[in-house]
DNA sequence: CTAGGGTTAG
């Protein structure tokens, strides 16, 4: 038998039977005075009759429990080549370290044979570093059991904070206290209460012990002691055993009622195992038990939690009059949502009659958002206000985000005022709505927002920062110095981000000097510029075609350290192609590839047709060929410059094959690029090659 | 001394 006790050893199966016959008497009463006296223990002393699941240190012989008391106690005689561990805070690491494994049996002997001698402090500061409450609970009970030790109100205080929610636990508590009383008498009530918490703690064993016990001593559990211990078990994984305890139900002629069901369907699910849980379903069923809302709770849970969403709607919708309360009926829905299924809830919802409540809601909004239907989720938020249910707003956040995203802004903005009138948007949320309709290229929308939640709410200096960018970005330089005094006003630092966007923002507008008064600021003040606050610079002069003052602000970065990106160059290369010189271009390029940068095919584009344009294409025709080396594939409109601009260098043999290598891979040249190799071919009397190119141009 | 079982919010 696997039966796992909470003392040193099983108390021997003899007394039990003993024991057993004189369940409770009075009989050793003399005895258990002249042990109380002798060991001048706190508390009454354990009676032989006793079983050995009771609450204190039965297992010990009785006659040498003193003497042992004195001579092996590892208090009084700590053996030599045990570590000593002098002070209280280590004794309690050693204990959290040694109860923090599941399996008790090993748990226990390590105790056993740690030299800590237990007192209420120990027992207190291991329950609160403990965090799995179970390993909390049966350590208490240990304790409990040692010599010498008895649980004072400041252990007693600890475990009910971790376990107090359980509305039978005072209740245990006072029973194994007072079990080993004399005249303290056990009810059905008492043990039912003594079957859970030893649940509770994850040691079945010394549940089913109990149930023994009461059989052996006259008493008849009913189906609530079944329906616990196998809640016990099955939370322990114990299959076996639990299908040992059915059959034993079975014989004693115990019925299964629905919370058995429900309590084994549940414990199956949580297991793992679908089938064996259906298979109860369909025995209840067979038994005329009526499932009831919990079951159907458990039975959804589980079932979607195992991927078997199909078959926990199909049980349910095979008996349709079964009446589901509120949690049931959101245990589903959040199971289909959980499980890629928000449409199956969301049309489940629509057709049940079921009463939601704001958490149903909550769940089927922030489900149709991640499948991204954000047309129903609407449609239910709206329908949820109507009601005047005040769900957490947090939900709605997937959902304003993703129409900032998709630009349906005014409706974001109108579901923004409606949740504000119901007073319950978190900071967080408008946080996000405002910086994300300013990221998504609405900043002026983002501002007007921001106008108007200002006065309720506390923007995070993030929210700010992306406010300002966007404004900055859209150039609306007067929106940004409202936003920016107001942010320096409640306090906020700007950051390096911040004095980037709006030099960004000086940028964008043509505002360089502005733009270069707060890079030098910045310098001065001793900050570091970042990568980006150059780029935002070059990028704007570059655009501008100031380019001198490009390669100033190139130098500058250069000199703090920062190193020009990919993006610097490309942003110099088209600032020198605007104005039409290519030669600073061409050095850039340069640069860019002897550090491995790979520039994209639009400013190569136009760096070339730049060349052309410059009567270049001789340079144009050469770049051409490098950069195919590096397999760039230019379209249509750089063959088409480039063909022009080598005629018009009467290089018509080049011009000739470049339009030949453009017809060759599909690519249609205008016509004033093939008129103009025609016209050369002609000019130079090939009149084959005119035929045959004219063939085909088609 | 009318008990026993349950869900959800990044």
């Amino acid at each position: 038998m696997s039966a796992l006790l909470l003392g040193r050893r099983r108390w021997p199966r003899r007394r039990i039977l003993e024991a057993s016959i004189q369940n409770f008497t009075r009989k050793s009463i003399v005895l258990a005075d002249d042990f109380k006296t002798a060991s001048a223990s706190f508390r009454a002393s354990p009676a032989p009759h006793t079983p050995s699941w009771a609450p204190f240190y039965p297992l010990r012989s009785f006659s040498s429990s003193l003497a042992s008391s004195l001579k092996d106690s590892p208090l009084s005689n700590p053996k030599a080549d045990v570590p000593r561990y002098n002070t209280h805070n280590e004794e309690v690491a050693r204990l959290c370290h040694m109860i923090r494994k599941e399996d008790w049996n090993r748990v226990m002997n390590a105790l056993e044979s740690s030299s800590i001698r237990i007192t209420a402090m120990h027992v207190v500061d291991v329950i609160k570093l403990e965090t799995t409450p179970k390993y909390a609970l049966r350590f208490f009970i240990w304790a409990g059991h040692q010599e010498g030790y008895v649980h004072n109100a400041f252990a007693i205080d600890a475990i009910t904070r971790v376990w107090g929610h359980e509305k039978d636990f005072k209740a245990f508590l006072d029973i194994l206290g007072n079990m080993h009383l004399e005249d303290y008498s056990m009810t059905l009530a008492k043990y039912l209460v003594l079957i859970k918490g030893y649940g509770w703690a994850g040691l079945p064993d010394v549940a089913v012990d109990i149930l023994d016990w009461m059989i052996k001593t006259g008493r008849r559990p009913n189906e609530r002691h079944y329906s616990c211990l196998l809640d016990a078990l099955l939370k322990e994984q114990q299959f076996q055993t639990a299908e040992s305890i059915l059959e034993k139900m079975k014989q004693v002629g115990v019925l299964c009622d629905v919370v058995t069901y429900t309590t084994l369907i549940d414990g199956s699910c949580k297991g793992g195992h679908t089938q064996i849980a259906l298979n109860y379903f369909a025995e209840m069923l067979k038994n005329g038990i009526v499932p009831n809302a919990f079951t159907f709770t458990v039975l959804f849970d589980g079932l979607c939690k195992l991927g078997e969403v199909d078959k926990a709607l199909k049980a349910f919708e095979d008996l349709k009059n079964i009446e589901l309360d509120t949690v049931a009926l959101n245990t589903l829905i959040s199971g289909l949502c959980d499980y890629g299924h928000a449409t199956k809830a969301h049309e489940f919802f629509i057709g049940a009659k079921h009463k939601p409540d704001a958490q149903t809601y909550a769940i089927l909004v922030g489900g149709l958002c991640k499948v991204k239907n954000f047309k129903d989720a609407r449609k239910l938020v709206d329908e949820a206000l109507a009601k005047g249910l005040v769900f957490e707003v947090g939900v709605c956040t997937a959902l304003l985000e993703s129409l900032c995203m998709e630009g349906k802004v005014k409706e974001a903005c109108d579901m923004i005022y409606s949740l504000l009138s119901h007073g319950n948007i978190p900071d967080a949320t408008c946080n996000m709505v405002v910086a994300s309709l300013s990221r998504s290229g609405d900043a002026y929308s983002a501002y007007k927002l921001w106008y108007d939640i200002l006065r309720y709410k506390n923007l995070s200096g993030d929210t700010y920062e992306a406010l300002l960018d966007g404004l900055c970005k859209e150039g609306r330089l007067t929106f940004s110095k409202r936003v920016y005094d107001d942010m320096i006003s409640k306090g906020f630092a700007p950051t390096v981000d911040v004095q980037g966007a709006l030099l960004d923002g000086f940028c964008r507008a043509g505002n360089f000097d502005g733009a270069w008064k707060i890079l030098n600021e910045l310098i001065e003040k001793g900050g570091s510029p970042n990568v980006n606050i150059f780029n935002s610079l070059i990028h704007g002069l570059s655009k501008a075609g100031h380019m001198s003052k490009a390669e100033h602000a190139l130098k500058k970065m250069e000199e703090a350290g920062c190193f020009p990106t990919a993006y610097t160059y490309v942003s110099l290369i088209n600032g020198y192609c605007k104005v039409h010189s290519p030669d600073g271009a061409l050095i850039l390029l340069k640069r860019m590839f002897a550090q491995d940068f790979a520039p994209d095919i639009g400013t190569l584009s136009n760096l070339i047709q730049t060349l052309c344009r410059v009567q270049r294409a001789d340079a144009g025709y050469e770049l051409l060929k490098v950069i195919k080396g590096r397999g760039y594939m230019p379209g249509a409109p750089v063959y088409d410059t480039l063909v022009e601009g080598l005629c018009k260098l009467d290089r018509i043999d080049d011009a000739h094959e470049l339009l030949l290598e453009l017809l060759g891979s599909a690519g249609k040249p205008n016509k004033l690029a093939s008129d103009a190799v025609v016209q050369g071919l002609r000019k130079l009397g090939r009149a084959e090659d005119v035929s045959k190119l004219i063939e085909m141009l088609g």
